[in-house]
DNA sequence: TCTGGAATACCACTTTATGGGTAGAACGGA
DNA sequence: TCCGTTCTACCCATAAAGTGGTATTCCAGA
């Protein structure tokens, strides 16, 4: 949350696809890889060091696999979305990491520029999966995808309402007024709304918040 | 484009009815009645002087009718926003009035609250429909729309790309980087297309755009 | 009754964003 | 070649947003 930098950290057991995925964060500015694990205790370790915004992590690994250190960064962590890159289309996988609180599932055969533009994605709240994946799942995703609606929920009503005031467009002293309450406490309701929604601004809560549907 | 209200101005030649609107209207501190019209002609005259963001207007008036007005608002002020205000369920009148350029078609028999809700969410660019309008003409709506992709089509090519910048929630910073411009630039681009929109702020750009499906 | 969450308000401060203007370079069409 | 558009960059000013505190009130649960 420190700067406006979104953070990254890879997790995978190959040295090279590490290499590749950094080279393709670098192509972004807005993306900063702070870490590199090759194996799942070392990236909670490292989750806890580095506090990234994003984890990109591998399901298959020695030792703890992506899904025991998924469900570990949840734990420690409840910040940071993880994206799970991989090499499975199984469905069976797909389900279990999003059962298991995973923001995206991306498979390793997708396009560079398309990865990145999904990452991307990402970082701004998005749920992302390969198109290949979208449709296969897309009846199942509906009846499983509620990682967002459980942020959502952890909103307090009157940061909901000030939520609802943001996908409107509207400022902080419109909000105020509409709810009959000083500016200062609408920032106070914003600045808690996108720390629970681990998001940095009001426009990702706008993004996010009409993604989400409410309104 | 003063200030940050939603500069709202009244058609219809009903007096009462207009009371009752204007009434309305107040219940919300984001909006501000600026003028009231009962025929045409004042109306046109009426948005010349105030520069409303958003027109109430009236179908059925004696001499210019609601959709001459239309036209003649659209030829004088391409910024104002114009919603049809009728009790006309009719769907060639819908038609019409869509393909006139209206942003919304609401009817008089609305509840009031829910009227204020679709005069909030018109300001912020989203195009309003009764609810029983909505199932109505979702099909036909969806080949008749392109006031808003028509907006989108004023836009040049940078400008386009900033404003997906802005639908992923990046500053302006984030933007220039991403662009390989500077963060005047940006400004700049984010200036003119607010400006082209009709908007007020990045958060409505982002709200709109997101709408639109940009991405 | 104590405790913690929620809502409210205020302060000070930094960073972003917005609006106005000017202006040069590049490009394409008349 | 001249003209209009676009993109770029810079200046200034103000407004809005975001961050970090502290503190009071209220209410429900332990």
């Amino acid at each position: 949350m420190n700067d406006e930098l979104t953070r990254v950290l890879i997790v995978d057991d190959h040295p090279l696809f590490r290499r590749g995925v950094r080279q393709l964060l670098e192509m972004d500015p807005s993306l900063k890889c702070v870490g590199e694990a090759a194996d799942g205790e070392t990236a909670v370790r490292l989750a806890c060091e580095h506090e990234p915004d994003l984890v990109l992590l591998d399901l298959q690994m020695e030792g703890m696999d992506g899904l025991a250190t998924l469900r570990a960064l949840r734990e420690h962590d409840r910040h940071a979305r993880v994206i799970m890159l991989t090499v499975s289309d199984s469905e069976d996988d797909v389900m279990a990491a999003l059962r298991d609180g995973a923001d995206g599932y991306l498979l390793k055969d997708m396009e560079p520029e398309d990865m990145l533009e999904r990452i991307r994605e990402a970082a701004t709240g998005k749920l992302v999966l390969s198109d290949r994946l979208t449709r296969l799942l897309a009846t199942a995703i509906t009846g499983g995808r509620d990682h967002d609606s459980a942020r959502l929920a952890e909103l307090t009503s009157r940061e909901r309402e000030v939520l609802g005031g943001i996908a409107q467009g509207l400022s902080n002293k419109l909000i105020a007024r509409r709810l009959d309450v000083s500016e200062g406490t609408v920032k106070v309701h914003v600045k808690n709304l996108l720390r629970k929604l681990g998001l940095k601004s009001r426009v990702q809560a706008a993004v996010w918040a009409v993604n989400q549907g409410l309104r």
